[in-house]
RNA sequence: GUGGCUGUAGUUCAGUCGGUAGAGCAUCGGAUUGUGAUUCCGAGUGUCGUGGGUUCAAGCCCCAUCAGCCACC
């Protein structure tokens, strides 16, 4: 009698809960997976094409990133997972020897424009007028040629708003992808995560995670957030769903968030999440303080000598000022998306650390209120110009 | 000295038959939530070289003048 990947996988992969608050459901644990522990809570920086915008992955170390995020969908399309395959897996393609998670694609076929999604699978153009499948075994196949620590199950991300009648439909479909890609799954390395849909229904919301939990998977993940449903949404599906997941599994908030919205993943007991945000908004030049955002191009801060956040101990704010990382912004200089990117992906880890060591001291609340008295959502530290020369 | 060309936004330029000015770049602002983002959206720039004239109305037509460039002497 062969044994289930579920119970195999349990050799290579697992979760220990280790604290939860005493005043909020935040909680307080380590994944171990076979390229190292994750402590959690843990916030994932992505790294779609196998590789973190402007970041180098020794950098990344240094900065003692756990994990990183990266995808299915691109790596598939360019350079291909046979050809990763080939060259080791993933973790040697890119030099990244700490762990990975995959997203499965499902939410790159919801961001598609043009799309046709069937029982088969997901089918759409790659852009250059081929036409590409992506179904359950597609997406774990490749996966598991890339070799990431954590695979996602392809699912369908629908839209909000949805229908009841959609997001019931589209749910028992994702269901049956899901049995597909365990039957596909067979690498005990590999953990795989269910994703929880059911959009802002919380009686689907609750038979999704029934269903899922019915799979004994690895881990389990809200999915269908962040598409558009606003931070109310948000907060009331992370509030009802992460309570109803297992307690000795992962819970896994997918693309949420801006920093104040981790403080609510974190209060409801979400474990993991990841958020293209913090790099994607350091390119643009939108840098994240303790006081709140920054946009490092406006005027304020051509002569303005002070580190990007006071509090902050990282690279970019301890050897550089505003006035300079403005300048390489205006210059159009690399360096500046480089030095941004890094501070955000520090301000983001100090985040997460600071929540957890919050925690295990049952002063995550405080935590908390301590975050929210500096930090104003809409707009930060606005500069020390003096204007003197004008 | 003579003839010609040019002069409009920070910049490069467009501006039809005369109807009180536009575009790219740059600037400034906003967006961005499991990255189809060097993207997307929005805003503002003006003594139309100057002074007169014709006209209901002039960036445009006429005269003068200034500046730059070119050609010729």
């Amino acid at each position: 009698m062969t044994e289930r990947i579920q119970d195999q996988v349990k050799e290579h992969f697992n979760f220990k809960l280790l604290h939860v608050d005493k005043h909020s459901k935040a909680r307080a644990g380590i994944i171990s997976t076979p390229h190292g522990d994750i402590p959690t809570p843990v916030f994932m920086p992505v790294g779609t094409h196998g590789a973190i915008k402007a970041l180098q992955p020794n950098v990344l170390e240094d900065m003692d990133t756990k994990i990183i995020l990266s995808n299915t969908y691109h790596l598939h399309l360019a350079p291909g997972s046979d050809l990763i395959k080939k060259a080791g897996g993933l973790h040697k393609f890119m030099n990244w020897p700490r762990p990975i998670l995959t997203d499965s694609g499902g939410f790159q076929v919801f961001s598609l424009q043009k799309k046709s999604i069937k029982e088969e699978g997901a089918e759409f153009s790659d852009g250059k007028g081929k036409k590409v499948l992506l179904s359950p075994e597609t997406s774990i196949n490749i996966q598991q040629n890339l070799g990431s620590d954590i695979m996602m199950a392809f699912d369908e991300c629908i839209p909000y708003p949805a229908t009841r009648e959609y997001t019931k439909n589209s749910m028992d479909r994702t269901h049956r992808w899901l049995d597909r890609c365990i039957s596909t799954w067979n690498n005990p390395k590999q953990a795989l995560f269910g994703i929880i849909q059911g959009s802002t229904y919380n009686d689907l919301r609750e038979e999704c995670i029934k269903e899922l939990v019915a799979r004994d998977l690895p881990g389990y993940a809200i999915g269908g957030v962040s598409v558009g449903e606003g931070a109310e949404w948000m907060e009331k599906i992370i509030s009802f769903a992460a309570p109803l997941m297992p307690v000795d599994k992962p819970r896994y908030a997918m693309g949420i968030g801006n920093p104040e919205d981790l403080f609510m993943l974190w209060e409801n007991g979400i474990d993991m999440s990841d958020c293209i945000i913090p790099t994607k908004f350091a390119r643009g030049g939108t840098l994240f303080t303790s006081r709140g955002k920054m946009r490092i191009r406006h005027r304020n801060y051509r002569r303005d000598f002070y580190p990007i956040d006071h509090s902050c101990s990282c690279y970019t704010c301890k050897n550089f000022t505003r006035a300079y990382i403005k300048h390489l912004f205006d210059s159009n200089e690399i360096l500046g998306q480089i030095l941004a990117t890094t501070h955000n992906i520090a301000f983001y880890k100090g985040l997460a650390e600071g929540a957890r060591v919050a925690i295990l001291e049952d002063r995550f609340m405080d935590y908390k209120k301590e975050f929210f008295t500096h930090y104003a959502k809409d707009s930060g530290d606005s500069g020390n110009d003096d204007n003197s020369d004008d």
